[in-house]
DNA sequence: GGGGCTTTGTATGCTTGCTAACAGACATCG
DNA sequence: CGATGTCTGTTAGCAAGCATACAAAGCCCC
């Protein structure tokens, strides 16, 4: 009961909130637990709910009639998902599931619109939100349309290095485990062509790779092939980066 | 002057407003007129302002630095756009450019984040204008990532036919006139590709066309090609789409 | 500690769609 | 009305990356 009140006090997009405010979104709202690779919600599911992610991970995911998926964003705690909900009470076009075993959060979607609809604080964060995940997926399809295979994955390594990356002593380790086939699905490609290409890379000395690991170990080099600015080094002592971002 | 607060009060974000509260942001914007084919803001320009298109047409586009254009959303007199200079005033990513001779009001961003705190109603109907982009956006990247070039280019014509497809004898004429490097530059193709794809359907009976002007004859044959319910048949005395869409 | 599932490695066509290179038709504007 | 720019049509060659087909190695659970 209290568990559920102190995570959602977690979420930055509350912490403006009183007490009582929180506690009245708490009694509305409902905890559910998921065991790894377990859906959260399903396309096609009527979506009158908004979800806060309270531990563990999660993916967003579209899959084609024939069986082809695309990953649309990873979840972190503290963030929301399934925030389109808010909008207009329709249906589900994508589905939500569990990478580790996680916990979540309900919140009706009424019940968020009116909180909306009371904090105009919340209300921006919301906003800004759902502009900045729009930003991401407008520079993957940018991405998707003018970068070859290889430059879509170095973007999506060296992004994935910024959100989850822990410092090591020859370079960056990820700290979400994804196999080739997740790679593949996020940047729209095959699994054997990332295999190929994180091969290549891995001869050239620009990463080494384990099951489901990775290390980036000269990132600067990286990114210039991709006119990025390389990622500031980070020291061993710092946290992993601040979590508002999905993919 | 009250041509400016006419306008704004055609924009269906703003219709909640009394006279006052939009005199107050009439005062705060700026009207300006584009002739065909003129920027209206252009990409690492200080984004500090939203546009309100009051009349004529335009195309939000993203151009690499080897020149190649791509088209992520064309706009319609009473839209909003360049809002996600709200969020945060960072720089454009994108550049603005009109299609025909065009006017547009400019309000400044502050000013605008000011009546979404007074305003929820205006507040929510931002996010849910930028969350149906959004929507919009990943339509577009699911097609790019499991669509051929010709089905995308079917979706698009649909899409058109919905937003700008006029009645005719035969089908449905598009009144947005559209060359074929446009349309390749919206669906991620070339333009010889788009060219030889719509002789294709020419000949199979499914579209007619001239110069920059396409006429649908079949939509339902288009539609059930990728699986898409054909659009409700449309009365010749039906007015065109409500505009509150953009690709 | 063994069986089965998951993940990765590798090779060979083949297909899509891009590049490059022209040519003609139409339109617009002085 | 001529000239220049824009738009469409067409082709051949080429390259990236997909589908397919196996194979082997790790990992996890019983």
């Amino acid at each position: 009961m209290s568990e559920k009140l102190w995570h959602l006090k977690r979420c930055n997009l509350f912490e403006q909130l009183t007490t009582d405010q929180l506690r009245r979104l708490e009694v509305h709202s409902r905890a559910r637990s998921f065991s790894r690779r377990t859906p959260i919600y399903l396309p096609a599911e009527e979506a009158d709910s908004v979800f806060l992610l309270t531990s563990g991970r999660a993916k967003i995911c579209h899959l084609t009639p024939d069986g082809k998926q695309s990953i649309l964003a990873f979840v972190e705690p503290g963030e929301l998902f399934g925030e389109l909900a808010i909008l207009d009470a329709g249906q589900r076009e994508e589905y939500a599931e569990t990478i580790e075993n996680s916990t979540v959060v309900m919140i009706p979607g009424d019940e968020m619109q009116q909180l909306m609809q009371q904090h105009p604080q919340v209300s921006l964060g919301i906003t800004k939100m759902i502009g900045l995940r729009r930003r991401r997926i407008e520079q993957r399809l940018k991405n998707l349309l003018f970068l070859s295979n290889r430059d879509r994955l170095t973007h999506l390594l060296l992004e994935l290095a910024e959100q989850y990356g822990r410092p090591t002593s020859d370079g960056t380790e990820l700290t979400i485990r994804l196999s080739h086939q997740d790679l593949a699905n996020v940047i729209g490609s095959t699994r054997e062509t990332v295999t190929v290409v994180l091969g290549e890379m891995q001869l050239e000395g620009l990463i080494r790779m384990g099951r489901r690991k990775i290390e980036i170990l000269q990132a600067d080099r990286l990114a210039s092939a991709v006119h990025r600015k390389a990622p500031p080094p980070r020291r061993v002592s710092d946290q992993p980066a601040a979590a508002h971002g999905t993919t």
